[in-house]
DNA sequence: TAGGCCATCTGGTCCT
DNA sequence: AGGACCAGATGGCCTA
C-alpha cells in the first residue's frame, strides 16, 4: 500500500525514530490469482498487526500518563515504562501497607511485606518518608528522583537504576 | 559511527 | 478459514 497510508498519526509525537520506512517489496512477481489472494491476505494481516501494535502503544501511553516523571514531559521508553510501573505499584502498595501498619502499631509494621526493594532501590521505610500519609504520585519522593535521561533497562539492571525505581523485589517476577 | 529505540513486515502457531 | 498473538528480521532516526 501507499506510504501515505502508513503515516497514520501516532498517539503522540515520537521523540525517537522517524517516519516509517516504505513497505518492502519482496517477491512481488507473482501474478497468479493464488498469489494475489495470498498477497491480499498478507496485507490485511499487516493492517491488523499494525492496528494491534497501535492499540498496545496507546495502552502504554495511557500507562505513561499516570506515572510521575521528571521533567513532566519526559517520555519513558517502553521497557522503562513497564519497569517503572511495576516498581511504582510496588512502592504504592508498600505505602498503603505502612500506612495501615502505622495505625495498628509498630508490630504490624513488621508484618508481611512480601520481599522489599531490590538493591539500589530506595527502601520504602526510609526513603518514602512522609509518603505513607500521602500516596499521591506527585507528592512522592520517588517521582522526584526519576531521571528519564538515564539509560535504565538497556543493560542489566541495578547499575542503571540510580535515578529511578530499581527493579522489582527479587521474589516477585521482574519484567 | 555504534548502539538504542522504534515501527513495520512477515511467517508460524494457537484459538474461535 | 480467519483473526489474534508472537518473535525474528529489517531499516530509519536519534544520541553519545
Amino acid at each position: 500500500h501507499a506510504p501515505a497510508e502508513r503515516e497514520a498519526p501516532m498517539a503522540r509525537p515520537r521523540p525517537r525514530g522517524g517516519p516509517r520506512r516504505p513497505p518492502l517489496r519482496r517477491g512481488r512477481r507473482g501474478r497468479g490469482t493464488a498469489q494475489r489472494i495470498k498477497r491480499s491476505r498478507r496485507l490485511k494481516a499487516n493492517n491488523r498487526e499494525r492496528n494491534r501494535m497501535h492499540n498496545l502503544n496507546a495502552a502504554l501511553d495511557a500507562l505513561r500518563d499516570v506515572l510521575p516523571t521528571f521533567p513532566e514531559d519526559a517520555k519513558l521508553t517502553k521497557i522503562e515504562t513497564l519497569r517503572f510501573a511495576h516498581n511504582y505499584i510496588w512502592a504504592l502498595t508498600e505505602t498503603l501497607r505502612l500506612a495501615g501498619a502505622a495505625r495498628l502499631g509498630p508490630e504490624a509494621a513488621a508484618g508481611p511485606g512480601g520481599g522489599g526493594p531490590v538493591e539500589g532501590s530506595p527502601s520504602p521505610a526510609s526513603s518514602w518518608s512522609g509518603g505513607a500519609a500521602s500516596p499521591a504520585p506527585s507528592a512522592s519522593p520517588y517521582a522526584c528522583t526519576l531521571s528519564p535521561a538515564s539509560p535504565a533497562g538497556s543493560a542489566s539492571d541495578a547499575e542503571h537504576w540510580p535515578g529511578r525505581f530499581a527493579p522489582a523485589p527479587p521474589p516477585r517476577r521482574c519484567l
